[in-house]
DNA sequence: TTATGGATTAGCT
DNA sequence: GCTAATCCATAAA
């Protein structure tokens, strides 16, 4: 893991990125070291805002064929059950929501406007609905293979606004990351074998914001979205 | 069986 | 800033 966070840096370095710059970026990469831990039920087995609040700079990670993929968790989104009109499980139990509805710690992945895929963590016990969409990453590992899977060219990755394009956002995201509902959906976060895993490096978040939720209607007033301040890599 | 609209994004003005 | 793209889960009929 440190190995190929160490090769990225490499990589970013000899495309001529400034120091200024290098240090911006890799604030929050420099802590990715081997000791990391995953993250057990008890962490999601809580209130969406508590989940959402603390999953603020941990990382997901995604193992491929092809290579390590990681970014660190920079914004999030809480959905409750019952009384939270924007939710997918207000409405109650389906087909699509189950997940939502099942045992913490597990990937609820749905499809939406037609072109993209969303993922959230289900939370609290069986039987009760939340969940915390996860809204923006900041690429720690596998940056150039996350570039290929959204379509940027590599010779783009020394800007800072294509680098924010591969995961500054819920889509993008899951693009980046080759997230799909046939894959993912109902997959444990939790399993240290997995190919779709939460860990914790020891990474603690400086200043967190809290804000109204982005691209809903209902129940949009709501302060339920969470990121780190002054982070880049954060969407909207 | 058909109609509706969305936890978004990219591209254009 | 504005809007088309584009599919499918859900609700209505």
């Amino acid at each position: 893991m440190s190995e190929s966070v160490s090769r990225e840096q490499g990589a970013l370095a000899s495309r001529g990125m400034t120091k200024s710059y290098m240090t911006r970026f890799y604030e929050l990469h420099m802590t990715l070291r081997g000791g990391v831990t995953v993250l057990k039920a008890a962490f999601f087995n809580r209130d969406p805002r508590r989940v959402a609040r603390s999953l603020l700079g941990k990382i997901l990670l995604r193992k491929t064929p092809d290579g390590l993929l990681a970014g660190r968790i920079v914004e999030t989104e809480a959905y409750l059950g019952e009384g939270d009109a924007a939710a997918h499980a207000a409405a109650g139990q389906t087909e699509r929501n189950a997940v939502l509805f099942g045992p913490p710690g597990h990937a609820y992945v749905y499809f939406i406007y037609g072109n993209h895929y969303c993922m959230n963590v289900s939370c609290l016990p069986d039987g009760v609905p939340g969940g915390v969409l996860f809204r923006a990453l900041q690429p720690v590992a596998g940056i150039e293979q996350m570039a290929e899977a959204r379509g940027i060219a590599k010779s783009d990755l020394r800007k800072i606004s294509s680098l924010r394009k591969i995961s500054s956002g819920p889509g993008r995201m899951s693009e980046a990351l080759g997230i799909t509902r046939a894959r993912d959906n109902g997959k444990s976060l939790m399993n240290p074998r997995s190919d779709l895993r939460i860990v914790d490096d020891g990474y603690r978040v400086r200043r967190a914001m809290v804000t109204p939720r982005i691209g809903i209607v209902k129940s949009a007033e709501q302060p339920l979205r969470y990121f780190i301040a002054g982070n880049p890599f954060v969407s909207g």
